[in-house]
DNA sequence: CGTTGTCTGTACGTTACCCAACATAGTGTA
DNA sequence: TACACTATGTTGGGTAACGTACAGACAACG
């Protein structure tokens, strides 16, 4: 059977296929991701871990008056759910799909067997959290000191990281949730962009024209998150 | 040999009393952590993991332009350094002795060599990363929404919780680094809660005097950290 | 072709925090 | 006892982002 996405879509999965690992590829379920969908909960559940190929997955907090912040984001070079193997079971973010595209899960059982073998599985899920971290840990800085201009690039930039073109489809109103910023202040920030000619967007379609303008303007948290995943991660980000 | 500072005073330690990890003990090193010692730079080697005992160590990352933030803060219910079996060796952050005390440390080497065993140390370790993952997650929320006065009271009740009495010492220059805030604004904050009588203080030394007014006062990233910890790390916090 | 809904643009008062500069008060030391 | 140093308190002006409210503009659908 050949499914349109394929396991080596996935980084990590890439990565461990000339492993013992292989024994999964039966097991890997090709799912749809589409917009806004829920893959578990804060307190929740995780039946599976998802592998993104061609979506993006944000994780993110809500608070109790429903405000919500960005902590970190998925695609391609990552999974989702971490916290399965990590201990607690039930994980303490949302993962909602930021950008719709398509995935690979694994059961969560089968995902826990794996890792408990302690082999190459372990390792590159713990180097994978490890790169997590630091975007986690970014973004706990970012909030703090850069203004929302800078903030909007930097994350304009890893979005794109995880896309294969160079537009992204989602409305302001979505960015805004992520960055847990208001619309208006979004709207006022990719206008300037749009003027200064980096991005040209319509109703939920955002084209990015001047990838290395966008940097520029970003504050360094890209840059250092980028670097991190490199070391960390070498089979992606090598382009 | 009796040493002033047990293993069994950091609870990580003390979870594994039972277990096979008694072969390290020999090779745990009690060391002296004055305020402001810098366990490890961000990018530098790891040469020890610490397990604060009396201590309290902030985890911040330090900008280009100087300005820092703090991700999370470890005391004795933790470990320092996980970036050490995590994968990447050099850690993002800098560890910094944010309030004085002792500590016990171990060589790198044999932490690394423990923790490949793959037994209760790895799973122990994993779990207490989930919980700090969940207080880097939150501080990037708090960062992002909440008011100084807020933060400034989960920051206290953060670091009593880490602490034996209910006096910490340390100047509002030292909080103003670690929150990423302008030195006048804790300043201001503070006298509210002396106002309030939640604290009182005078040249480095805060006095908590009315735990539950703070906890009222801060905002729900106290607790939901809080709760975190507990549900994973059930040997402490079952005050 | 008009209606409806979604997405984007604009405006205005308010607030929390920043920057800079300076005033006061404990503490240690000569 | 005087001096220097560090920690804390106070101020006034500036700004980024917020809350709220509303206006245009494009798309889908009848």
């Amino acid at each position: 059977m050949v499914s349109p996405t394929q396991p080596n879509q996935n980084h990590l999965l890439r990565a461990l296929q000339p492993a013992e690992s292989l024994g999964w590829l039966p097991f890997l379920e090709e799912v749809d991701l589409p917009l806004g969908a829920v893959l578990y909960e804060q307190g929740g559940t995780l039946s599976h871990v998802y592998f993104p190929t061609t979506a993006i997955v944000s994780l993110l907090y809500v608070m109790e008056d429903g405000a919500s912040a960005e902590i970190a984001v998925v695609g391609n070079e990552g999974i989702v759910g971490i916290s399965l193997f990590m201990g607690g079971e039930s994980p303490p973010s949302r993962a909602v799909v930021q950008s719709a595209g398509k995935g690979l899960r694994l059961k969560a059982p089968l995902m826990k067997e794996e890792f408990n073998r302690a082999g190459p599985v372990l390792h590159l899920m713990l180097r994978y959290t490890q790169a997590l971290i630091t975007q986690m840990a970014q973004t706990a800085v970012c909030n703090r000191h850069h203004t929302l201009d800078q903030q909007l690039c930097r994350w304009l930039l890893l979005s794109l990281d995880r896309l294969e073109g160079n537009e992204l489809v989602m409305t302001q109103e979505l960015i805004a949730n992520m960055l847990g910023v208001r619309r208006e202040g979004v709207t006022e920030g990719a206008l300037k962009l749009q003027h200064a000619g980096l991005i040209s967007y319509s109703r939920g379609r955002i084209a990015v024209l001047d990838r290395p303008g966008l940097e520029k303007r970003s504050c360094e948290c890209y840059a250092v998150v980028k670097k991190e995943y490199r070391r960390l991660l070498p089979d992606k980000w090598t382009e």
